[in-house]
RNA sequence: GGAGACGUCGCAUAGUCUGGUCGAGUGCACCACCCUGCUAAGGUGGAGUCCCGGGUUCCGGGACCGAGGGUUCAAAUCCCUCCGUCUCCGCCA
């Protein structure tokens, strides 16, 4: 949620905002109506309600005799104060409608306009040159064995996959050096629920932008989480946090589930777009004046992952139309894919400023006994299973095996390569 | 899945039967001051979160006793639904 306040004071920030984000600009002046509206509406209910406590007093202290005539006077007020608060409760709600309509304000910086109009802030590393004919990380995967797509969606549908062999062992050596990097850096690990409550998924802004992408659970009113960040934003939900002695850092590794919903036709192929993988999301709570810094350090971590690794990449800097509601500002890396002669996603990580937190309820004090405030939380990936495909297909070697970049060989028992053999 | 108990201002609890003086008591912990004088005891006071209005080291009003409804002039207290915790039984990959 936005700071109203601050819309109050300069809603053409928001205004601006919006426009950059290619939304809906009206939706600021629909909030800024229904911000009056919920405000007198709340005033009427207030006195009227005061003017009750204060007769109830009255009618405790009176002698017996004197009751039933007082009680008699002040029946019909009863009705007005139920009414009122009904009102107000209406104004509340229509306002919440309202606000919510506002995505988060997008920091400068930020280019304005939708997907493509990113820019592209580096490019790290070369790209493979292969004197054969590189294999897509499908063949790779069948060749080595290291994922069954038919059985996978002779189970459980397309886009499900079974990791096999090498193809699991080295998914958890991903995210175990993920892990252990986070760990090094002083993230506290959490392995996380993937069902949650809808106040959590709504809280986290999810049910906004990508509610068609998430899996719901309709007899028990409960949503899969496409990310651990939800549950890593819900984890100090209605909290308020001592970040006195720092930011609080978290690693969540869980499994992750998305309906790709719009997708179909798309990277119909191997395990690129996929329904459930596993990820290691690092999740910061830190101070607003410390959000800037900490998304560079965010995205710094996550460059740390793909050098580890030994990839080629890109940083773009996402367009203002293609952040999500929460996020303020968004940097994703893309790693080189060979037999696609382009980039593609591997890490995310988003600035939120307060606009999570304050749904979240999640607050702490800026001085010792000193008012509550909003923090600021952010967000970036690690690892996850989509990596293999960016590693298969970059350290594929001519006899068709692959080679481990050294960073991960002490959790794959010290091999130098998966060969069609091992 | 069945039966029962419970959910109160940081923690622990009182209050609920018998609705109003609960503006929620007490203990511990916390903060300030006083007294005392030395790794302590005692006294006084203060303290939560959120919202609205006016003022900007404040004042007034309102909400919050797990959540949401209901009854009533009036609900922590009575009724209903839900959620959570615990105990016992059943079941279990």
């Amino acid at each position: 949620m936005i700071d109203v306040e601050l819309l109050r004071s300069t809603p053409d920030a928001f205004r601006d905002s919006q426009r950059a984000r290619q939304g809906d600009v009206s939706a600021v002046d629909r909030a800024l109506e229904a911000d009056e509206a919920r405000r007198a509406a709340l005033t009427r209910f207030e006195t009227l309600r005061a003017e009750q406590k204060a007769f109830g007093k009255k009618v405790a202290q009176a002698p017996k005799d004197e009751k039933a005539a007082l009680v008699a006077q002040v029946q019909g007020l009863a009705e007005d104060v139920k009414r009122a608060e009904a009102q107000a409760n209406d104004a509340a709600q229509a306002f919440d409608v309202a606000v919510r309509g506002i995505q988060n304000l997008v920091l400068d910086g930020v280019p304005e306009g939708g997907e493509d109009d990113f820019t592209v802030l580096r490019e790290v590393g070369e790209h493979p040159a292969f004197d054969f004919a590189p294999k897509d990380h499908v063949a790779l995967g069948e060749s080595l064995q290291l994922f069954d797509l038919e059985r996978g969606a002779k189970v459980s549908g397309a886009r499900f996959y079974y990791l096999t062999g090498w193809g699991a062992r080295l998914e958890l050596a991903l995210l175990n050096l993920a892990l252990d990097q986070a760990i090094g850096a002083g993230f506290t690990p959490l392995i996380t629920p993937t069902i949650v409550n809808p106040d959590i998924m709504r809280g986290t802004g999810f049910l906004d932008s990508h509610s068609d992408e998430i899996y719901y659970l309709e007899a028990d009113d409960q949503y899969l989480t496409g990310t651990s960040e939800v549950a890593l934003a819900g984890y100090h939900s209605d909290e308020i946090i001592d970040l006195a002695a720092g930011p609080k850092r978290y690693a969540g590794w869980s499994t992750c589930y998305r309906r790709e919903a719009g997708s179909h036709g798309k990277d119909t192929r191997g395990i690129l777009r996929v329904h459930q993988f596993n990820k290691l999301e690092m999740f910061v709570y830190t101070t607003p004046d410390q959000a800037v810094a900490e998304h560079q350090r965010l995205l710094a971590w996550e460059e740390q992952m793909l050098a580890k690794v030994e990839l080629p990449y890109r940083v773009i800097n996402t367009a203002a139309g293609d952040l999500g509601s929460s996020a303020a500002q968004k940097f994703d890396t893309e790693a080189w894919i060979p037999t696609q002669q382009t980039y593609r996603e591997l890490t995310s990580t988003s600035n939120c400023t307060t606009y999570q937190a304050r749904r979240l309820g999640v607050r702490y004090r800026p001085e010792e006994g000193g008012k509550t405030t909003p923090v600021a939380t952010l967000n970036g990936t690690l690892a996850t299973t989509r990596w293999l495909v960016a590693i298969l297909e970059n350290h594929q070697q001519a006899d068709g095996s692959v080679r481990i970049p050294e960073a991960l060989r002490p959790y794959l028992g010290g091999i130098e390569a998966i060969t069609p053999a091992s």
